[in-house]
Formats: structure tokens, C-alpha cells, sequence
DNA sequence: TTGATCAGATAGTGGTGGTATCCAATAATG
DNA sequence: CATTATTGGATACCACCACTATCTGATCAA
């Protein structure tokens, strides 16, 4: 197909599609002659993961094409390539590390093997410090009882990582990691509707405007 | 204390100090003459609040200010208000929206109660369908995986609110949503190596530039 | 042949998150 | 009391980003 049927096909307006490519996201075409070019399913499918990941998971221009990048290359070493997928996700962290002392702290209450140079240590390091900042520490116990339920999170999460193709296994990894936030994310507010609606019994029903008491 | 002090204990740059107060993000100082103002460790305590928004959450300086004036507001309605809040935390989603098909369908199998007009019903939907469009489509029996820990952290998170205070427990609300999702993210990046060495078997010990090997 | 479409290059746009400069009024200092 | 420094506030300016629009000459479809 011709670029414009892939602008059209895709609902990306043309303009923004060659932007695309001339930034890097998108591969180029298949060139037929010199002012003409064939793309495939694959350019649909591949801007369907562009729109994803910076319109849901709000990445950048340039932290979208690191995260292709990642995608693309064949990985000598699936960890290695996964932190560095893991540090182009907000949030972002310089890497000027310290001690990310309430980070270790909190990982070894925990009891979970980690790698300290590992950018999600930072990140958590930063989230705590954050939440303390602004008067709202994060007990150890509080942390202990999101840990138990996130690692089963991510049980479920590493249950479905296929096992045998490497290279699908990152684009796996890095996928579930960035689209998979967003989703329970949203859960997580929904749950404390839920829940709230349960325990406080304060009413939250169905529409409102509807009659939708207890 | 006077504006010089405040940039500098709280470490944001005086020019940045005074366009926070222009948009309204830092409340004015009590003036004490034409040329002069008292600032206090409450001022302190804002400007920590916005950096946490901005930088960790990653909010822009517009949607900041709608949530710091809502954690301001006295709620009528504590719900209504934390609504409010959710919508203005990303991922940002339009109002358009109709039927909502997916995220309906999520929550009905995992038996939540829920408000249709509740912004993470759109948020889920657009998260959901991104998944989908990307070739990662999130099954039931996935979804009520996650349900099931996110509930338990929703109701770790509705434990901590004060029941008695209602301004506390919407700037309690509005930043244990905001604040705490970056947590939460962390801990499941970390989650996933955790597990992934334990369920595959695959070493992950601590510092790499160790014999990190098999 | 002729008009439409194409790829690719270049330039322009609107919004955002600051930063820098200027000013007159006031405070601090000798 | 005179002089110098600093202040709050207003305005102007700036760099970056994600697009968007325009142009050009080649090539395709009729």
C-alpha cells in the first residue's frame, strides 16, 4: 500500500506519518521508484505502537524511538535489554545514584532479589522520597502488604512471557511492562471505588441521576 | 521569610518561585509593604507538592494547579471531587466516549460496583483497547488476575484515609492516587525481576560486574 | 498528454515551561 | 540621612517539542 492508504488505513493524518519516518519510528517503505513506496501490514501494526506508547503511556518522540530500538535489536541479554526498556519509562531518573537508601531498605524488608543498578531501584528510590516530601510516607508495613500483592501482579505478568523466541520475549516484556501500567492504573481507581463504596458503605452506585441506592 | 529564602530552601529557582505564583500555583505571600512579602513553611510545603506532581507524576503546570485547587476546595462531595482529580491524572482521556465496551465488560466480571461516568471507566477502556491494538490483548482470565491484588491494594490504600477530617482525606485521596502509582510501577518492575529469577531460574543477583552468568 | 499523486526536503506553528531583564519601591548600611 | 542593595511584580524573551504546511520535481493513471 501506498503511504497515503497507510496514513488513511491507520488514522494517523500524513503529514504526522512522514514525521514519523523521517524521526526514525517508522521504518521506510519498500521503494518502488523514486517518488514512490510500498508499506505492509507490519507499518500499520508498528504505528499502532507508536500512537500507543506516546498518546497511553505518554512517552516522547525520542523516548518512543529508543523504546523501537529496543524492540528491534536482537538482545544478547533479555535483563539487560529489559532495564534499559524499563529506564525510558516514566518516570525518569538521572542516574546520579546514591545510596537509594529507602529503596534498599524497602526492597529488603521485601526480600526480593534485585540488582541495585537496576533503574527501577532509582525510580523507587525517587517515588519514596517524593511521597515523603510532601508529608506522605510510605510505612514499612504499608510497603510490605503492595509488595505481596504487586509481586502477584507480576507472577501473572511473567506467566505469560513466551519462553521460547527471544525476541518475542522482549517485545513481550517491554509491551507488558509500558501498556500494562496504564490498565492497572485505571484499575487501581476503580477499585477504590469499590472498595470504598463497600467498606465506608457510602453509596456509589450505578449512574448517577439514576435511583441507585442500597 | 521572604521570597529569596523560600527558592532557596526549597531548592526551585527564584525565577521558577515567581512563575509558579503568576499561574497560580503557589498561593501570594502576605505582603507586608509594596516591595516586600512573608512567605511561610506552608509555601514551603506547596512548593514541594508541585515538584512531586510535576516532576515525578509528570504533570503539566495546568493540571497541577487543577489538582492542587481541588486538594484546596472543601469537597461537598468527596467522591465527586476525587472524580475530578482522577480525570486530571494521567492517562488523559477525552469525554467523547460512548459505550465503553471493554472496560464494562471488565468490571462486571470482576463484580465491582462502579459509576459508568467515573473517568477511569474511559481510562481503562482507552487502556484496554490500546493494549489490544498493539497486539497484546489483556483476556478475562488475565484481568481478573489483576482485579483481584489490585483490590487488595486499593484496600491497603482506602485503610490509610482519614475518616474523620474531610479536607485531610481529599489531599489524602488525590495524592495517594497520584503519588503512590509511581510506587507502585516501581515495585512492579522490581516484582518482575524477583520473580523472573526465582520462576526461571534465572540468576539476577545483586551487583552485575559480579559473575552474573548463567 | 495531462492532471493527479507521490516521496522527500524545508520551513513554519502553537503551546509549554521556564529564564532574563527591567522597574520603582523599599530595606539595610555607614 | 545618603547611598547602595534587594525586593516584588510585570513584561519580554527563549528553547524545545510535536506536529503541520508548503514546495519541488519525479512519476503514475487516464
Amino acid at each position: 500500500m501506498r503511504i497515503s492508504s497507510l496514513a488513511e488505513r491507520s488514522g494517523v493524518p500524513l503529514a504526522t506519518v512522514k514525521y514519523y519516518l523521517r524521526e526514525g519510528l517508522l521504518p521506510p517503505g519498500r521503494a518502488t521508484s523514486a517518488t514512490q513506496a510500498q508499506y505492509g501490514e507490519g507499518h500499520l501494526h508498528r504505528l499502532a505502537l507508536i500512537r500507543a506508547l506516546t498518546d497511553v503511556v505518554g512517552l516522547s518522540v525520542a523516548r518512543t524511538r529508543t523504546v523501537l530500538d529496543l524492540i528491534d535489536s536482537s538482545p544478547d541479554d533479555l535483563f539487560t535489554t529489559l532495564g534499559q526498556a524499563v529506564a525510558a519509562l516514566p518516570p525518569y531518573v538521572e542516574e546520579h545514584e546514591e545510596g537509594h537508601p529507602r529503596a534498599r531498605a524497602a526492597i529488603e524488608a521485601l526480600g526480593w532479589v534485585y540488582d541495585p543498578h537496576y533503574p527501577a531501584v532509582a525510580q523507587l528510590e525517587r517515588a519514596l522520597a517524593a511521597a515523603e516530601s510532601v508529608g506522605m510516607p510510605i510505612e514499612e508495613q504499608r510497603l510490605l502488604g503492595y509488595g505481596e500483592h504487586v509481586r502477584a501482579i507480576a507472577q501473572i505478568d511473567i506467566a505469560g512471557v513466551p519462553r521460547d523466541d527471544p525476541g518475542a520475549a522482549v517485545e513481550h516484556a517491554v509491551l507488558g511492562t509500558a501498556i500494562v501500567e496504564p490498565v492497572l492504573a485505571a484499575l487501581r481507581r476503580l477499585a477504590h471505588q469499590d472498595v470504598s463504596s463497600v467498606e465506608l458503605g457510602h453509596r456509589q452506585g450505578p449512574p448517577s441521576g439514576d435511583d441507585a441506592g442500597r
